[in-house]
DNA sequence: GTCTATACGTAGATAGAC
DNA sequence: GTCTATCTACGTATAGAC
């Protein structure tokens, strides 16, 4: 079976450079403006090809959205077991804003896109979405139990909030006004996101 | 002059009725997603006869927007003198997220859109942009002056996140969860964006 | 100024050779 | 499994009659 083995890793890293360009298209376009065309050309394959690997364009931004939610959920495994709640959905928070920093983040589809149809009847990423959700849910029941979160906040809006820092647009703001660096740009966000603008 | 008046007025709420409609349809599927067809039937114009009211599509995305604007610019000039800053941006934030949830605010297009490259040649929107955004940086320094908002954060980035309540997902998240009214979900996230997730 | 009808470009998806 | 070439659908924009 060697050979079916071969075969299949030269598939996966075929298929990883074909999602290196979908997330990086998703990141600076959006789904609407990425085109099936574009993506074969920054992977170096005819289109054709492209679609024996995944049935739609829809498939291959759902694929892209996998693989980024796998990576969130290794981050989460890797942290130190002793890091406290807080650190931990900090760590996610950096983690996401790097990423949408870098031009890796897949960006959010509108709502009446073909893709939230698609990626809401799409199992696999419903399962990562679901399981990254109750990893993190937990952290901030912690979080709140242990006084270190606003107690009366619902737990939905705390998880919604953290989501959303990985397709925050201030992010981008920020780095096109070009006066801090990304760094700096992500404690200052950090830092509005959980002790907010004032005092 | 009194038959040119009438006409032009009569052009006028055409126009109104033409944006009222992009405006809609920007809010729920964004500007990739709306087509000029859908535009002129939910007008009830035929699509030649807008095309004489606007030079093209981006047009008239960049009119929904100037219109937006200027029903921000309308509301903070009829904000209360004695009002505090603090007060006059949550209120200007409070309009944001309701429109939001009304489905009447029109959405950000991605980066690399059509529309970012029409709007930023676009003087009239950049004019009501540049005015909204002074009117709010006095208030922001006056609120860091009276040490109502943190002074060691950048009025840009306090700026930057007060516009992005406009678009933020959670609001769209939230309601989807059907657990708060639109009033609480606004009450929910002027708090967090004010004094954060902490404590 | 409004309409019907159409030109023109482009994007998703597939056929069929190798 | 990869390619070139092509099909089909659709969206922006315009022509031309009234």
């Amino acid at each position: 079976m060697e050979a079916v083995s071969f075969k299949q890793k030269m598939q996966l890293a075929r298929e990883d450079v074909i999602l290196e360009a979908v997330n990086h298209l998703l990141a600076s376009k959006g789904f609407e403006l990425m085109t099936v065309d574009e993506v074969a050309a920054e992977a170096g394959i005819a289109k054709a090809s492209l679609y024996r690997h995944f049935a739609s364009k829809e498939e291959l931004a759902a694929a892209a959205m996998v693989r980024m939610l796998d990576q969130a959920l290794a981050l989460a495994d890797s942290l130190p077991e002793q890091a406290g709640p807080v650190e931990k959905l900090q760590a996610l928070a950096r983690w996401a804003m790097q990423t949408q920093l870098a031009g890796q983040m897949p960006a959010l589809p509108h709502a009446n896109s073909a893709l939230v149809g698609a990626l809401s009847r799409h199992q696999v990423y419903l399962e990562r979405v679901f399981r990254l959700s109750d990893r993190m849910g937990e952290w901030i029941v912690q979080a709140q139990e242990q006084g270190l979160l606003a107690a009366d906040l619902p737990p939905q809006l705390i998880l919604y909030n953290l989501f959303a820092r990985a397709c925050d647009p201030v992010l981008h703001f920020l780095k096109v006004s070009g006066a801090h660096s990304d760094e700096e740009i992500i404690a200052l966000l950090l830092r509005t996101t959980f002790t907010g603008l004032a005092r």
